[in-house]
DNA sequence: TTGCTTGTATCTCTAGACGATACTATCAAT
DNA sequence: ATTGATAGTATCGTCTAGAGATACAAGCAA
């Protein structure tokens, strides 16, 4: 009886985009605590309320607040002299409990162990999320970049052999469009940022089955990728060989150290998830 | 003029135990929000709202408005068939904050390069956090168990070589205080609950500069580690060596890796952070 | 089909968050 | 030392945004 034609008209006007909006269920406070909290994770440093109150666009009370309520709870610590905020270790636990959960990191694990033991080069694992690819598993060899050693890394897809792997498993148009909405900045010289060259690295990797950059994402090292694709040929995760390029060209890369990386992604989607 | 007396009767009674507690400028709405968080995190399987709002203490409105709330922001995942919640991969942004934001981290990575390189073991390095030890980087050699190979990880420091060899350096007192006040729960048979016989196991930490833990948190694996303390002599973390115990007996821990740790445990000290 | 459970939507009322403001501490410049 | 600027801390009245009861819908099992 009490069916509104008008649900209708704001259910067809914004179901296609908005999986979930401002709407009668947000806590506003919940999302102004946590904009808090990445503002201070943002920073390297630490930061004090005023600051806060500016990177947020909260007034300095607001800050205050959050601030003193995540301290309080645990999820930022104050140094006592600069009365400074800066995050705590307890935020590991977050990222701790997301690892054990996802069950696609504990089936890969070994495999990747196994390949970097054969290889030698360093391994990574990493996820789709957005227009991000974002590094889950890593396992280096060598003493390595500070940066390519931390689990929770994200950079963007369009231009890292991981991300360009996944891609090439999607259908084209997601794709294309993915590519295009990404804010192309180049992390390096040798970043690829026009649309149509990147898809023709993405028409490439779909026929090879593999991945390669060089020097896109880091000055120096050239990596190979093999997505992961999951039984309705969805990807899943992408598995990284990375290597310097003064040690390795790209032939060599492509010849002897990509049939690794996909074997290696093969198994990991053999094992069934 | 508008003192009121019993403000300092208030701050007399309280103010000693307390560095922050349920105070004016708590936001309560933020804990409950986090607590929802936390909530689900602690289900490996995803979680309804009926289930959120049990374990939260919450009612189901609440449960409801925090959980879409999460998931508007992105922290949460639902999935759409089965209407439950799981974390998402966007929690692991706040540990890679955290990671790059502590200079020890940054600092000891490559000195753990190099120890993981010449012995050929897992090497780890844990820091303190109330009573227990997280590990924020953990370079495993070959397969490992899957609880072995990740960041975030906790587990109780008195029953942990790092954890006891982080004690060590600590005021006596303040070490039994951590130790009586932990929840002794026995994680193999192994684990040494008995607060006195764990007091002489870290007597003999603080006098070797090293302690060991066969098989005390995980069965079939025999640690050894040292701390890292700075300049006033504070212990900041521990770098530890974990094998098979069924490769190596306590003795040739003792003897051929001990010294190892030690020294990569003096070169991070030495490098000032 | 019926009944039970769990997720979703709506509404009213008031607890509690907001934000203006005043106070205090710190530090730098003169 | 004195002054002034900046940043952190504390207080309080107002009113909105969130609490929580309830009704509704959807899924599942008997």
């Amino acid at each position: 009886m009490v069916k509104h034609a008008l649900n209708d008209d704001a259910a067809a006007s914004s179901g296609v985009v908005a999986p979930e909006k401002a709407n009668a269920l947000f806590v506003g406070s919940l999302e102004r605590g946590l904009a808090v909290l990445e503002a201070v994770a943002t920073e390297r440093r630490d930061v004090g309320v005023t600051e806060i109150a500016a990177k947020t666009g909260l007034d300095k009370s607001a800050a205050q607040r959050f601030a003193f309520t995540l301290q309080s709870l645990g999820y930022l610590e104050k140094n006592p002299s600069t009365r400074r905020f800066k995050l705590s270790r307890r935020v590991l636990g977050l990222a701790h409990s997301y690892l054990r959960s996802d069950p696609l990191i504990e089936l890969a694990t070994p495999y990747l162990s196994d390949l970097r033991q054969s290889c030698q080069k360093r391994v990574d694992l990493s996820l789709l999320d957005g227009l991000d690819i974002v590094y889950v598993v890593r396992l280096q060899s060598q003493r390595e970049a500070f940066g390519a050693t931390i689990v929770g890394r994200r950079i963007p897809a369009f231009c890292s052999s991981g991300g360009r792997a996944m891609l090439s498993r999607l259908p084209e148009a997601e794709a294309r469009a993915l590519v295009e909405h990404s804010p192309r900045t180049p992390l390096t010289p040798y970043t690829i940022t026009d649309v149509e060259a990147v898809m023709v690295e993405i028409a490439r990797a779909r026929r090879d089955g593999f991945a390669i950059c060089a020097q896109e994402a880091l000055t120096g090292e050239i990596v190979v990728a093999a997505p992961i694709v999951d039984l309705n040929g969805v990807p899943r995760g992408a598995v990284h060989i990375a290597m310097s390029i003064a040690d390795h060209n790209q032939d060599e890369v492509r010849a002897r150290f990509a049939p690794m990386a996909v074997a290696t992604a093969r198994l990991i989607a053999g094992g069934g998830y």
